[in-house]
Order: structure tokens, then C-alpha cells, then sequence
DNA sequence: ATATACTATTTCATATAGTGAAATAGTATT
DNA sequence: AATACTATTTCACTATATGAAATAGTATAT
């Protein structure tokens, strides 16, 4: 009987044996969001199609130990302060931070607009480092921020080097229409990325926001992956299409720094 | 048979029912730290006092969501990247953090020195939120950092208002000298620990790091407990003695302003 | 090259620890 | 006072997590 376990299961199973509870505890912290940050159980346990009980017991342990916070008043869960500071432990000594971060700095300098460091995390990218022109010596509030992939230049970038599989998952139809310009139509998403792929280089114009353009080049490391991308953004009255050409040029110098500290060697 | 099984135990048992692999999974995130952001398999199993294979479980677990990663070279584990998103939500979405931000950016620039929003995490300080003088709009390197309790002037401020057994469970003993001004005889601190109590603010000077001087207040909520302290600080070059009385002043001010806005009423 | 010492990973039998349906308690709203 | 809702506790069951031992994988020394 036992040896019979692996029986083809009717439902699609993508969890990993062995830690179903600590699977499903981080998958009730991943809910969370910018948008909605306040969470009654009953809601929780519906998106994470969790029995109320396992919710109100994850939840139990994940408060105990300061991953999340209940608000006194409505009784509702939130991110709690220990992720505060797991969070900033986790971005200060995040290997790839601490070479680009240098990088980041004199790019942002010479274009006189501000750099950020991404990676694809789930069904977005990340914003891991950011060095505003202005302030270049403190973290942005944007570091931990997740932004769609299709509508940004370092998420359009990072897809256009993603396994069809991984682009597959990561962009879930529809694209959403953030501004006139987001791209919300796949067969020219998929032009795009290709474009992307061959040039180098992805440009996004007013796609995330009106008057928003960024510039992102992408980061190889070792075994000549792309496993991040570097970026500009700033105003459109600054990003002319006139200045872009060089400062696509400075943004992908950038980038290749990067990736030859990080073990990558071209050709 | 069963219903016996609430049998004193042996040992003492600080967890609750029902989510022993959860907190698990936690206290292996808990043990990286700046000083040491990466472990190998081995040496988390023995910090935590974990099975070696029970500690390879739920790393891989952690590793599947993101929460960890692993360096490709020595195969050793670091805090991944889902936890910069998870902190950067956490942060951006603390109600503590959302009332402080405008009061603490007048302070920073009234006092023209750096000012911080700290609470009790664990046996330390944590940083939730900072306020550079110089650069107001950006959140500095050091939100999710912890501090040591006793040689910060919000730790100690936090301290004097903690109930007694959290005060005996966050003080650690030794008290670590950091420089020579730090407090390391626990008489002496409960003395200040009394003192800072009663005049209702709390100053450190040179305890934490040499040259630098910090003055922390109190921030009370509706239930009239002390849930937070701000301070602000800089160098002991312009944070002199003869000036310190009213920089006193104007963080208790601002604290009691925030202690309003959360429901606080003096009397 | 070969042996040695180390670390990480897999296997597997066992029972503990986690699960969810149902009942209860606790709060707002009518 | 009754209703509708949310959160919390209880409890019997077994699926799920556990850890000892074996194995695989890597460096370092001989």
C-alpha cells in the first residue's frame, strides 16, 4: 500500500513534499500588498483557498513570531515588523546589490536621473536597489516594490531572456492597460521581446505611467544568464528620444560591468 | 491514552500547538544577520538545533518561495529575494511608520540632525523608519536594521517602559561594551533605566558608536503603553550638551504628536 | 592517483504534528 | 432582542513532518 503512494493524482500538485505548512504559512504572507495591506481571515483563507482553521493556526505562528501584526481595532492582519527586518537584512546582503550598488551610484550621476537594480520575482519584477539622482546616498522607498513585467523596461527585458515556460507562467493574460501606451496585446508583447532580445536594450515610454520613460540593460552572470537587469527612468521631458541613443549606451556599459564582476566573460 | 497526553513535560515547551514547523521555518530565517549573511546546512542545523535533514527540508521550502537562495559556488544559504518584497510591503504598509513619516521629516529638519522610528523586536531595536536631514525624501540604509537595547537611546527608553519580564528576557547578560561609554553593569542600567522613566526621555552618548549622540522620546498608544520610541541623532560635535535641552524638547514634542494620533490621550 | 574527511542529499518507517468539520464564542447590525 | 456576521476553540483522524541511517557528492591531504 505504501508503495503505492505515488498514484497519479487527479489534481495538479506544484508543492514539494515534506513542508506543505511552511508552504502554505509563506503563501498567506504573499497575499499581502501595497494595495490591500489589511486582511480579515476569512479573506485570507478564500485567497489562499485555505481552510479558515489552517488560516487562523498559520497566522497564529507567523504573529508569534512577528511576521505578521493584528490591527486591535478590526482584528485584521498585517505585515508585521520582523519583515522589516528580514527584509532590510535580506537586501543589504544580497550579493548582487553590493556589486551593482557602486555601479548604480555613477550611473546615476552621468545621466542625472535615477537607476535601479530589478529582478523577476513571481509574476513581476523587483526593484532590489535604487539610487535616485538627487539623493544617491539612501535607499529609495521604491526598494521592495513589485511592478508588472509587461509595462516596464526592466520586466520587459527580463522576459524577453526568460524560458518560454517561465514567460509563459510569469505573464498571466490579461495585460493590464496602466496607461494609453501599456502594451495589452500578446502578439506584439511577443514582437517586442524579441525586438528586445536582438537590440539589447528594453524602452519603456509612458507604459507604466504617463511621462515615465526607462531605459533597462540586461545583467549575465556566470553561466550566461540574465538573472537581473539595471535601469534609468525619469521624465519624458528629460528622456527625449534625441538623448536616448547615448544613454541606452551608458545604461548597457553599466550592465556589462556588472556582469564581468559577476563572472561573465563575452563572446 | 490520548487524553493524557498533556503530561508535564521535561522541558520547557515555549511554542504553541499546532504549527511546530512553521516556527521552525522561521527561526532558521531569524538566524542570518548582517554579521553573517550566509550559513551553511550544518552550521543553521546547529544554531537552530535542528535535525540536519529537518533543517534541509525546510530550507528547501524557504528556497522554493524565495525567501532564501543559495550561493552556486560554496551551496551555502542566504535570505532570498522574496523578502526584500515581503520587508519593502511591510514597511510601506506599517500604520506606526504611515502617522510618524510627516512628523519625523519636520523634526529631521527643525533639529537639522537624522531622526528615527524605532520598536522592540526581539532582544534589540529595530529601525522602521529614518529621516536623514540632509535627505529627506529617501529612506536610509539602516530601516530593518536592530540595534542592541542597551547602548541606543531608544532601546534604553523602550526598556524602561517594558513590563518586567520582558525586560529580563530582552537583556541578555552580558551587556556587550561597544565603546567605552557603553553601559555594561545592569545595576547601573536599571538605575538610568529609572531615571529615563521618570524625566520621560532618554539620551545616549557615545555608548553605541564614539562621537555619536542620540535623545529618544516615547510614543504612547490608546491603551496608554509605550509601543515605539523616535529620536534623533548626529554627531556629538553638534548634539553638545548646552544644546541638548532644547533638542529634548522638541523630540518630545514631536512624539506626544504622534502619541495623539494614535489615540493617546495625556492626563 | 588514492585515501580521507567533510558536507549535502535521499531514503524510509514511525508517530507526531497538522488538518478541517463542526460547535462555540464574540461582535456588529438591524 | 434577534439576526448575521466574523473569529476562535474543540476534537477525532490520518496525512504530513520527522530524524536515524545510508548514500552521494566535494574538497583536501597523502
Amino acid at each position: 500500500m505504501m508503495l503505492q503512494t505515488q498514484e497519479i493524482e487527479g489534481q495538479v500538485t506544484e508543492s514539494y513534499p515534506g513542508t506543505q505548512a511552511v508552504a502554505r504559512a509563506i503563501g498567506l504572507l504573499k497575499i499581502f500588498n501595497d494595495a490591500q495591506p489589511e486582511w480579515s481571515l476569512g479573506d485570507l483563507a478564500q485567497a489562499t483557498r485555505l481552510n479558515k482553521t489552517t488560516a487562523f493556526r498559520l497566522l497564529a505562528a507567523l504573529e508569534a513570531e512577528g511576521l505578521v501584526m493584528r490591527n486591535p481595532l478590526s482584528g485584521g492582519y498585517r505585515l508585521g515588523v520582523e519583515l522589516i527586518a528580514l527584509g532590510g537584512c535580506a537586501t543589504r546582503s544580497n550579493p548582487l546589490r553590493a556589486v551593482s550598488r557602486p555601479v548604480l551610484e555613477s550611473l546615476a550621476q552621468e545621466c542625472d536621473e535615477s537607476a535601479t537594480l530589478e529582478v523577476l520575482a513571481g509574476s513581476h519584477v523587483l526593484i532590489v536597489d535604487e539610487v535616485s539622482s538627487r539623493h544617491p546616498m539612501g535607499m529609495s522607498q521604491d526598494v521592495g516594490s513589485r511592478l508588472p513585467l509587461h509595462a516596464t523596461a526592466t520586466g520587459k527585458l527580463l522576459l524577453a531572456h526568460a524560458d518560454g515556460d517561465v514567460l509563459a507562467e510569469s505573464l498571466r493574460l490579461p495585460l493590464a492597460a496602466l496607461t494609453e501606451q501599456t502594451i495589452t496585446d500578446m502578439a506584439r508583447l511577443r514582437e517586442q521581446l524579441a525586438q528586445i532580445r536582438q537590440q539589447g536594450f528594453a524602452l519603456a515610454a509612458g507604459e507604466l505611467e504617463t511621462g515615465f520613460v526607462a531605459i533597462a540593460a540586461p545583467i549575465y552572470d556566470r553561466e550566461r544568464q540574465v538573472t537581473a537587469a539595471i535601469s534609468i527612468g525619469g521624465s519624458s521631458l528629460r528622456l527625449t528620444p534625441q538623448r536616448q541613443p547615448q544613454l541606452v549606451v551608458l545604461v548597457q556599459v553599466a550592465a556589462r560591468q556588472i556582469s564581468r564582476q559577476l563572472g561573465y566573460w563575452p563572446g
